[in-house]
DNA sequence: AACCAGGTGGAGC
DNA sequence: GCTCCACATGGT
């Protein structure tokens, strides 16, 4: 889409392929805010603050901008995206109701952490356990901003601390896997492999089953042929598809056969259509 | 007071 | 390979 990188900003036009707010309460990524008007969205280190500045164009400020930029993933075009979704007959009432919606290029170690903890959990808790994490564990950024913890600072943080931020019983999910990427465990380099290998790589860390493994292939790895199947998503394929369905591997299956490369972005806004509509 | 939330691990078969 | 079940925690 057509931006401008200025010396301290980022202008753009307001357009039907980035709607903000869809974009970040489509539930890809937890560490956001609306203050006074403004979006502030945090990124391992970094902050972004966006804004209306008029009626035709927004803003984006930052100390990163072309972070940011690779971030909310200005430089794919989400026209020809919006147009291949619109072919589909059932995508209609989703993309209708709230049309802008992208795949955010979110950092992996973050994405897995955000994502263990967000099994089984709802996303107003799964805020609070990461807010917590950050303001305790990470390092500050400015008065009102904490940093993500790094690896390292991660693997500093108790089972007994993962309780208190809220993580309940995935707190020693939560340490096992951060020991296993001390150890070792090549999680950047899964954005370079196979969708299936990096899958069932990611199923060997514990707290990680298929619907977090997909998330994380999604949203922290950038593979964009999965198809992550929670609660929402199989509401929908029972709603759409077969009413009668409830194994959710095969429903992740038949979903990206549907939707081949579409995959990641047709969930992504089918998810949010139907958890904020409930219906 | 049951049921739910961006499910997973484990036991038993 | 399956099918049950327990699991921490806050909200409705």
């Amino acid at each position: 889409m057509e931006y401008k990188i200025l010396d301290d900003k980022i202008i753009f036009k307001k357009t039907k392929t980035f709607n903000i707010k869809s974009i970040l309460d489509s539930g890809q990524m937890f560490r956001y805010r609306f203050e006074d008007g403004v979006f502030i969205v945090q990124s391992c280190d970094k902050v972004a603050k966006i804004c209306d500045i008029d009626p035709q164009n927004m803003m984006l400020t930052s100390k990163n901008l072309k972070y940011f930029a690779n971030f909310f993933d200005f430089d794919t075009n989400y026209d020809i995206i919006i147009s291949e979704l619109e072919k589909f007959k059932f995508m209609k009432d989703a993309l209708s109701y709230s049309c802008g919606v992208r795949i955010l290029r979110q950092d992996a170690l973050e994405t897995l952490i955000c994502f263990i903890i967000s099994a089984n959990n709802n996303i107003s808790r799964i805020k609070k356990s990461v807010n917590y994490i950050c303001q305790h564990f990470g390092k500050k950024i400015d008065e009102n901003n904490f940093a993500f913890p790094t690896l390292k600072e991660l693997s500093k943080i108790s089972e007994q601390d993962f309780v208190l931020a809220g993580t309940g019983y995935r707190a020693p999910y939560l340490v096992k896997t951060i020991k296993m990427l001390c150890d070792g465990f090549e999680l950047e380099k899964l954005k370079t492999v196979e969708t299936e290998e990096a899958r069932k790589s990611l199923l060997t860390l514990p707290g990680v089953g298929p619907k977090v493994a997909d998330c994380v292939l999604l949203f922290g790895l950038g593979h964009k042929k999965v198809f992550p199947v929670d609660t929402w998503i199989a509401k929908v394929f029972n709603d759409y598809f077969d009413k009668n369905e409830k194994d959710r591997i095969k429903m992740r299956k038949s979903l990206v056969k549907t939707f081949g490369d579409l995959s990641g972005i047709a969930q992504q806004y089918l998810f949010y259509y139907k958890r904020e509509n409930k219906n």
